[in-house]
DNA sequence: ATTCAATGTGTAAAACACACACAATAGTAT
DNA sequence: ATACTATTGTGTGTGTTTTACACATTGAAT
């Protein structure tokens, strides 16, 4: 994508990428306390979520992965395929400038979603794009065709997968504090949780380490800190946890 | 598809169909206590799930629900889209007799699973098979291209969703006893359940209504008959169950 | 009439979930 | 220095849910 001009893109992209098919991705972070999404800005048009198409020999999978590459510029990231949208008038109004254009064919789209750690990621618009930049996830603004219903679905799967996966590990530095996961699964889940049940239900997965250190900085008395244990995590993982929230 | 002829369909299939994009069904059923699965035969070829192809102005769910249709005569069909396959090399093997055919092309499938009553289907093969039947699921043969791990995705999903859907409601006839409800569960889930505790777990649901019939003609004491009270039933599908399997 | 194999039903123990309160402390204001 | 404030650290009791488990009943087959 990078490597064609943009009128080849339109014209001839599809001698690189299957007509028809479509890959979004809701790219999902967290920072000072607050669950945030990656919107892309085009060119004089509305946000919308960053996407990308297959190529012709490439997995969807790999399409996702490229797209969140090309987007933030990390190499290792958590990706769950969420969902397939398919209705015919998903992207209603959809004008390309060419109008012989691949582009103004029907897209299917298939929804993954991406857990990132907020302080690495470096936004970077894509080619049809002027602005790539973070939204917190209850301050979206309007967003293109069916982006919305898109973004609500996977933030829908994301708290059902809660269920199942430690997502802290993926969305917070390495070192973080027990109110920050907390405040991290409050927002996911959208409601408040009991500081002591809460800590006590985590810790009793025991995947994490606390550590000696506390986070100091804040204006009150300093919480420890702790990290991800790397070995009894990804054996819990593949026995399958079990939180049920 | 059943208008065109199979040539035309070789040939010209992508003038109705969309390139690329195809659906494939994992019908469920459930017999003489046994989960079972619709299967196809290809003429001379291996087993395979239904499945079908969008049509340019047709949404995928329609897609989908068309080809239950076809297969099986059901109208009013439980469907549940559950992962999109996008390998490239998951149709490996595939050699369509024309071979300039639009169906050579790569395709992406989406992955739908149906819930039905057994003894409402009345199974039929399509334009390119000369077989149609059920088959037990741990019995299933071999099946083309990637069609097995589509199967044992559509299971794995089937189980999860256990937790928020009354699943009997689709796969048993419309009276049936606790029994067979139990049975239906167990072989979802793979492993054997407490009788008294299954039976307590359900009936807090308050979904079903206890008939004064029992079902005659097994060799024992005669279970009773219950049914889905369809009223109690739709409000807790609204306020969302949970079994917590 | 007897036997067999399955159904119908209740209770006690254990595990888990939930509600809740007080002591400690890092920074801030005085 | 001192007191203040907001936040963290920690434990216990209560109620609910889940689990384990056993005996009486009955329809059909003989």
């Amino acid at each position: 994508m990078k490597s064609l001009p943009l009128k080849d893109f339109y014209l001839r992209g599809d001698s690189v990428f299957l007509t028809h098919v479509s890959v979004d991705c809701v790219i999902f972070g967290f920072h000072e306390n607050q669950l945030k999404v990656l919107l892309l800005k085009w060119n004089e048009g509305p946000w919308c979520l960053p996407g990308g198409f297959v190529k012709h020999d490439e997995s969807v999978d790999d399409s996702a992965v490229r797209t969140l590459n090309e987007r933030t510029g990390l190499d290792d990231i958590y990706l769950e395929q969420f969902y397939t949208f398919g209705d015919p008038k998903r992207e209603k109004g959809k004008k390309i400038p060419d109008k012989k254009s691949w582009m103004n064919k029907r897209f299917i789209s298939i929804g993954y979603y991406a857990l990132v750690e907020f302080s690495k990621v470096n936004p970077r618009p894509d080619i049809l794009s002027i602005d790539c930049k973070w939204w917190d996830i209850d301050k979206v603004p309007v967003l293109i065709y069916d982006h919305k219903q898109i973004m609500d679905k996977a933030l829908d799967s994301l708290r059902l997968d809660l269920n199942d996966h430690p997502i802290g590990y993926n969305l917070l530095p390495e070192k973080f504090t027990m109110p920050e996961l907390q405040r991290l699964y409050e927002t996911i889940l959208g409601e408040a949780l009991d500081r002591r049940n809460f800590q006590k239900r985590i810790l009793a997965l025991d995947i994490l380490e606390k550590l000696k250190e506390r986070k100091t900085g804040g204006a009150h008395k300093a919480p420890f800190l702790y990290r991800f244990d790397k070995k009894k995590y990804s054996k819990a993982l593949k026995q399958g946890l079990k939180l049920g929230w």
